[in-house]
DNA sequence: AGGTCTTTCCTTTTT
DNA sequence: GGAAAGACCT
C-alpha cells in the first residue's frame, strides 16, 4: 500500500495509531511532515473518515499550503475543502459563520499587530498619558496579555497596571465598536463562542472527529485552551512537536504545554521519532553537540543514516560585506559546477540584514528570493488601499477612515479628525451619522469637506458592483487623487507596481469566488490578505532562498549558509542576559543547523557596521559549542593560523592582533575553569561561566557587564 | 493644513 | 544609516 511506503517502524506507528491522544516527539528531519499527511490519507483511504471531519492545524501558512498539497497529491482531494489550516485562518472561517451571535458584524476585518500598536498608542495619546512614560510597544504586549487572560493585570505593578487596565478596555471597545478583531480576538472569540454555546460547541466537537496539531510545542496558552475545546469526547487528538525547536517563546508559546497534554489526556500514546533522514551525520552531530547546552530539555538522540558527509565550512569575512561576497562568490562556482540557485538557502536571525545580501546579489546577477521582510501585503500603498476597500465595506470603521481620510491629503486636518470623533463619542453616534450632521461640531466648509469624502466612499461603493475589480482599483486610485499624490511621490513608480500587482491579486481572486456579490468577495479576500501575509512575488523559478531563522522551520535545503554567527547578532545582543532566552536562541541555532541537508556554512565577520557605527563582535558561543572535528576554516583566519611570523605592516594590524594573543596565550598560566565556576574579572566583577569551548568561555556578569565570551586564560580572570 | 527640517529610536523573530 | 515621529515654518 502507498500510504505506508518507505516508512519506518516508528513512523508507521505514528500514521496507524489513529485513536486516542497520540503524542508523536519528532526530531528534526524525521519525516513529520510525511506522517502527518499519511496519517491524513490513512484516515480517509483505510478508514473510510469523510474528509471533512478531519481537522489539521499548522501555525503557518507555508506549513499549511505545504501539508495541503501534499496531501492533495496523496488522496486527490481538492485540499481548498478540507479543514487544513492555520490557528487563525480556522477561526477565522469559524467566526465568519457565528460571528454574529458575539454582536459582531460578519463583515468584521482582522487588523495586524502594526495596527494594533497604531490603535495603542492613538489611545494612550488620547487619554493624556505620556507615551514617552508608557511605552507603546511593551504596553502593547501587556495588553494582548491582559486580554487573553485577565488574571495578568495582578502580576503588573503599578502605575502601569491601572494605565494597562484603563487603555485595555478602551481597546477592547474600540475594535468591537468599529467591528475589527485583532489576531488573538480570533482565538478568544472563536473559545467564547464554544463557551457561550454548548450546541455549537458539540457541533464543531462531532465534525471534527479527529485534530491534528503540528508544531505543537509553539502553541501558548490560548491556543491550547482551544484545542481542548475542539477535541470532543472521542480524544482523538495527535500531536506533533520536538521542545528542541521552540522558538516562540516571545509570542507567548509554552513548552509547558507538552506537561499539560500528558496530565489532560492521560491514556496518551507516545511515539519516538528519532531517525534523521534530512542531514549528513557531520550536521546532526554538530547540531546535537550545539543543543545539548541547554539544560531545559529531554535527552534525545536523533542518528542519521546518511554518511558523515562534509565539514562544516566557518568562513570569517574582514567585513560583514567581505561575507556577504564570500557566500556570492561560493554559490556562484557551485553553480558553475552544476548545482542549482535553488539548492542554497541564507538564513539570518534578523530581516535587516537581507538588505546587504540584496546589494550584492543583485550586482553580480544571482537569482534570489527573500520570504517575509516587508510583506507585500504591509507596504504602505497596499496598507492604505486595503483601507480604502475596508472603508467601503464599513462606513463605521474608524480606524480605516483615520488612515486615509488624510492620504492624499484633502483639507480634512488632525484637529478636524478630533472633533469629529469627539462629537460622535459625546452624542453617541456612528461615524457615519457623526459625518452627516458634522455641521453641528466643525465650520460648514469643513464639514462639507467631510461629507465629500463620506459622497466619494458612497460612489465608490457602487462602482464596486457596477465594475469589474480591474476597472474598480482603476476608479478608487483615480477618484480619490492616489495616483495624483504617487506622480510627486520618488518612491511613487514602485509604489504604484505594487498597487497594480494588488489589482492583478483582486482580478485572480473575482474568478476564485464568483458565487459571491462583489462586496462579500471583498471580505474573504481582505481576510486572505491579513492572515496570509505571504508575498506575491514573482516566482522565479530557480534562485537562492533567504530568510530569517524562524521561516526557514520546516524547510531543508541542500546547502545552507548561517550568517552572521556572531555575539550580538546571533544571539541578539538584547536576549544574552536571560538565560531562557539564550536558550531560544540556542534553539534557534539547531533550527537553523539541522535545515541543511548536504553541507552547512557558518560564516560571519570581523567588522560591521549597526546602527552607522563600526562594530567588533566576536564569535558566537554557539558556534564554538560545535566541536572542531567537524569545522573547516575558511577566510583570513585560516591565513592567520598559517603565518608563522607575526608581520607588522599598515594593513595588517588584525592579523596582529591575532598574533599577538595568540602568542601570548603561551605565557598564561592555565585557569582551569569549569562550567559553573565562579570568577572575578579585573574590569567586569564577579560572574558565573556559563559554558566552555575550547581556550573560550562565556561568563556571565553582573549588569552592566552582562555576558562576555573571553580567553579562558586571559589573566584577567581568577577563579573563586 | 500641510510641507520641510530635525530629532529620535531603532532591530528580534509571526499570525 | 534610515524610517518615522516631532518641531517649526509658511
Amino acid at each position: 500500500m502507498k500510504i505506508l511506503e518507505n516508512l519506518n517502524e516508528k513512523q508507521r506507528e505514528a500514521v496507524l495509531k489513529t485513536e486516542g491522544p497520540v503524542m508523536a516527539i519528532a526530531g528534526a528531519g524525521s519525516g513529520k511532515t510525511s506522517v502527518l499527511t499519511r496519517r491524513i490519507a490513512h484516515l480517509i483511504f483505510d478508514k473510510s473518515i469523510p474528509y471533512q471531519n478531519i481537522l489539521a492545524i499548522t501555525f503557518t501558512n507555508k506549513a499549511a499550503n505545504e501539508m495541503k498539497e501534499r496531501v492533495e497529491t496523496l488522496t486527490g482531494i481538492y485540499a481548498k475543502d478540507m479543514w487544513i489550516s492555520t490557528f487563525h485562518s480556522m477561526c477565522s472561517r469559524i467566526l465568519r459563520k457565528h460571528i454574529e451571535q458575539l454582536g459582531y458584524k460578519k463583515t468584521f476585518q482582522i487588523i495586524d499587530d502594526q495596527d494594533t500598536e497604531q490603535l495603542i498608542k492613538s489611545l494612550l495619546k488620547k487619554n493624556n498619558y505620556d507615551i514617552k512614560m508608557f511605552n507603546p510597544r511593551q504596553l502593547k504586549s501587556l495588553i494582548l496579555k491582559t486580554k487573553a487572560n485577565p488574571d495578568y493585570l495582578e502580576g503588573i505593578e503599578e502605575p502601569v497596571k491601572s494605565v494597562v487596565k484603563e487603555i485595555t478596555s478602551k481597546y477592547t471597545n474600540y475594535l468591537f465598536e468599529s467591528n475589527l478583531v485583532d489576531f488573538d480576538d480570533l482565538l478568544l472569540l472563536t473559545i467564547r463562542l464554544f463557551k457561550e454555546n454548548t450546541q455549537l460547541k458539540k457541533y464543531y466537537n462531532d465534525l471534527f472527529k479527529y485534530v491534528l496539531v503540528d508544531e505543537f510545542q509553539d502553541t501558548n496558552n490560548v491556543q491550547y485552551t482551544l484545542v481542548k475545546e475542539l477535541v470532543g469526547a472521542h480524544n482523538n487528538l495527535f500531536i506533533v512537536g520536538d521542545e528542541d525547536q521552540s522558538i516562540y517563546a516571545f509570542r507567548g508559546a509554552n513548552i509547558e504545554n507538552i506537561n499539560k497534554f500528558k496530565k489532560d489526556f492521560p491514556d496518551y500514546h507516545i511515539i519516538l521519532l528519532e531517525q534523521n533522514y534530512r542531514s549528513t551525520n557531520v550536521i546532526l552531530q554538530a547540531a546535537n553537540s550545539v543543543i545539548k547546552n541547554n539544560r531545559s530539555r529531554i535527552e534525545k538522540s536523533l542518528y542519521s543514516t546518511k554518511k558523515d558527509g562534509e565539514k562544516i565550512t566557518y568562513y570569517k569575512g574582514v567585513t560583514a560585506r567581505d561575507e556577504v561576497e564570500y557566500i556570492a562568490t561560493t554559490i556562484r562556482k557551485k553553480v558553475r559546477k552544476g548545482y542549482d540557485y535553488n539548492d542554497f538557502a541564507i538564513l539570518y536571525r534578523s530581516n535587516a540584514t537581507s538588505r546587504q545580501f540584496e546589494e550584492v546579489f543583485m550586482q553580480k546577477q544571482i537569482p534570489y528570493r527573500i520570504k517575509g521582510n516587508t510583506s507585500f501585503f504591509k507596504r504602505k500603498e497596499i496598507k492604505d488601499f486595503t483601507a480604502y476597500l475596508r472603508f467601503i465595506i464599513n462606513p463605521n470603521d474608524v480606524f480605516s477612515f483615520m488612515r486615509i481620510v488624510r492620504v492624499p491629503r484633502r483639507g480634512i486636518g488632525q484637529k478636524t479628525i478630533e472633533k469629529l470623533i469627539d462629537y460622535a463619542a459625546e452624542n453617541d453616534l456612528l461615524l457615519d451619522e457623526a459625518i452627516n450632521s458634522s455641521e453641528n461640531c466643525l465650520s460648514t466648509r469643513r464639514s462639507n469637506k467631510l461629507k465629500d469624502f463620506s459622497h466619494l466612499i458612497e460612489t465608490f461603493k457602487e462602482d464596486l458592483s457596477n465594475l469589474s475589480f480591474n476597472e474598480f482599483v482603476d476608479q478608487v486610485l483615480d477618484k480619490s487623487g492616489y495616483v495624483t499624490m504617487l506622480k510627486k511621490d520618488d518612491k511613487g513608480d514602485v509604489r504604484y507596481e505594487n498597487l497594480m500587482e494588488f489589482k492583478s491579486y483582486l482580478a485572480e481572486n473575482e474568478t476564485l469566488y464568483k458565487k459571491l456579490d462583489k462586496e462579500e468577495m471583498l471580505v474573504y479576500i481582505l481576510e486572505d490578505v491579513s492572515l496570509k501575509s505571504e508575498e506575491t512575488a514573482e516566482d522565479i523559478e530557480d534562485a537562492v532562498s533567504l530568510m530569517t531563522l524562524h521561516s526557514a522551520k520546516g524547510l531543508e535545503f541542500k546547502e545552507v549558509f548561517l550568517v552572521t554567527v556572531e555575539m550580538n547578532m546571533f544571539p541578539l545582543g538584547r536576549s544574552m542576559s536571560d538565560p531562557r532566552e539564550i536558550e531560544e536562541e540556542r534553539r534557534l541555532m539547531y533550527v537553523g543547523m539541522t535545515r541543511a541537508k548536504d553541507k552547512l556554512y557558518i560564516t560571519n565577520a570581523n567588522m560591521r557596521q549597526t546602527w552607522g557605527e563600526t562594530r567588533h563582535n566576536l564569535d558566537s558561543p554557539f558556534f564554538l559549542e560545535i566541536p572542531k572535528e567537524y569545522i573547516e576554516e575558511e577566510g583570513y583566519n585560516k591565513l592567520i593560523s598559517r603565518s608563522t611570523q607575526p608581520k607588522v605592516n599598515a594593513n595588517s594590524k588584525r592579523k596582529t592582533f591575532l598574533n599577538k594573543r595568540k602568542s601570548n596565550l603561551d605565557d598564561y598560566e592555565e585557569n582551569d575553569l569549569n562550567k559553573g565556576d565562579k570568577v572575578s574579572h579585573a574590569k567586569f566583577g564577579d560572574g558565573v561561566v556559563i559554558s566552555i569551548v575550547g581556550d573560550q568561555c562565556v561568563i556571565a556578569f553582573k549588569k552592566p557587564h552582562g555576558i562576555k565570551k573571553l580567553m579562558k586564560n586571559h589573566p584577567s580572570i581568577k577563579k573563586k
